[in-house]
RNA sequence: GGUGAGAUAGUCAAGUGGCCAACGACGGCAGACUGUAAAUCUGCUCCCUUUUGGGUUCGCAGGUUCGACUCCUGCUCUCACCA
């Protein structure tokens, strides 16, 4: 029983640390009953969830079938000073208004895949703010600058002579006090936060905690692309809140390459299942496209359900396979007569009149499924079927 | 604090008085081929309703010039070396 769950709990970890801690703790909770905490961090200010996150969310999923009291963190204090990605230091800081409004958007999302009732939601403004002057100033003389050094970005920064703000030192070390504060037992991140997840445990012990947390780090999801992270900014995501028509067609659109990456890390399956599909679509006996459409089917069931997973199935393959129209599109009304260019723009076809011009010239707009020859058409009263490359659609009424 | 170098489109990066809306690469979009996969080939990639046209762009603000991304002055920021 005990092996069952730390199998399933290590599966697609990218590493662990102190996995006899989390042993421990699943097992007296098989024997005792007794529940133990695990911490995860989110950023307050993209409430926006994607697939990348989910990855986490579906591991603390499955700790709390094994007895884990989630630590739900909301990062509205640390988000002040940003994580140092080298990227943007500067950040807006968010009201308190603002910052409520997103974790009930976070909740909206979260809990399509975490037990509601072994979920506790926190904010760290809530003990770091009385921390005070005094109460950082420990904090600081808890880590040298020497092994801060050592945190992969800061090093590659300091090497290249590019400037760290001394506020971002401190959020490691925030992001670890708020294990100290919680008393987790295990904390779960990105292997992008390794240092971070170790500040945690390192803290416990300087403060006499009287545990060390364990961390298990899960790899960093890559987008639709294949290559970079899923991030909302690079546009390559399935965000949580996506159609079901949408969230279908984009996992369809992945390399086949990548959907093994995507079966290992967000589907259900037991990896010897998805091994043995693998070896299947490899000999030949199942098409990788079938493959694709059983974890876009189940990826979209998640977060719908099963009949709108099929629904969507259904209407990608009218609308791909088949090359009819999609039932829903979104629609508009101008007054006419109209040009072409500048409706395509204004039905959100396009990005702007020359681009939608363009795009004429090279046969990729149709009107009703016919070709666009006349870049210079004038559409006049009447309804039709806007249509830009293979997936962007409208319907336009011309009065 | 001193000295030197640099800031160019989504990113990297050429251009050093007119031939520059600005080479090239990557990314992105579209077409062909497909399984809306990958790979490959092709076209496009600041905006504008007439395109051998107009407008706005090369850190910011001024100036010189018929004409500036290119020259001058000031400012901001970044980097390097010195202290």
């Amino acid at each position: 029983m005990v092996n069952t769950a730390l199998k399933e709990i290590s599966r697609g970890c990218a590493e662990i640390i102190d996995i006899e801690s989390i042993e421990k703790n699943v097992k007296r909770f098989f024997e005792e009953g007794r529940r133990y905490t695990v911490k995860a961090g989110f950023d307050p200010t993209a409430p926006d969830l994607h697939l990348g996150h989910t990855v986490l969310l579906q591991k603390l999923s499955v700790f709390q079938k094994y007895g884990a009291d989630v630590q739900f963190l909301i990062g509205d204090f640390t988000a002040k000073i940003g994580d140092p990605t080298g990227k943007s230091v500067t950040r807006k800081l968010l009201t308190e208004e603002q910052i409520k409004e997103n974790a009930a958007s976070y909740h909206e999302q979260v809990f399509k895949i975490l037990n509601h009732e072994h979920t506790q939601t926190v904010f760290n403004s809530e003990w770091i703010e009385p921390l005070g002057a005094a109460g950082m100033l420990e904090l600081t003389t808890l880590y040298n600058v020497a092994r801060m050094l050592e945190r992969d970005d800061f090093d590659k920064r300091y090497k290249s002579g590019t400037s760290i703000s001394i506020s971002e030192f401190l959020y490691p070390l925030l992001q670890g006090y708020d294990s100290v504060h919680l008393k987790s037992d295990i904390e779960i991140g990105g292997t992008d936060q390794k240092f971070n997840l170790l500040m945690g445990r390192h803290l416990q012990r300087a403060y006499n905690v009287g545990k060390e947390q364990a961390v298990l780090m899960m790899p960093i999801l890559e987008g639709l692309d294949g290559v970079q992270k899923m991030s909302k900014s690079l546009n390559n995501y399935i965000g949580v809140t996506d159609s079901a028509n949408d969230m279908f067609a984009k996992v369809l659109s992945i390399s086949d390459e990548l959907m093994w990456r995507y079966y290992e890390l967000l589907s259900d399956k037991t990896l010897e299942e998805i091994k043995t599909l693998e070896q299947r679509v490899a000999s030949g006996e199942v098409h990788p496209k079938r493959a694709k459409e059983m974890l876009a089917l189940e990826i979209t069931a998640r977060f719908h359900d099963h009949e709108a997973a099929e629904m969507a199935k259904a209407e990608f393959d009218r609308v791909h396979s088949n090359n009819d129209l999609p039932t829903d599109m979104p629609s508009f009304e101008r007054e006419g007569p109209i040009w072409v260019a500048k409706a395509l723009h204004e039905c959100n076809l396009e990005a702007s009149t020359t681009q939608a011009r363009r795009d004429i010239k090279q046969g990729a707009v149709k009107i009703d499924q016919i070709k666009v020859q006349d870049e210079q058409l004038q559409l006049d009263a009447g309804e039709y079927v806007l249509q830009v490359g293979k997936r962007k659609f409208a319907v336009l009424k011309v009065k």
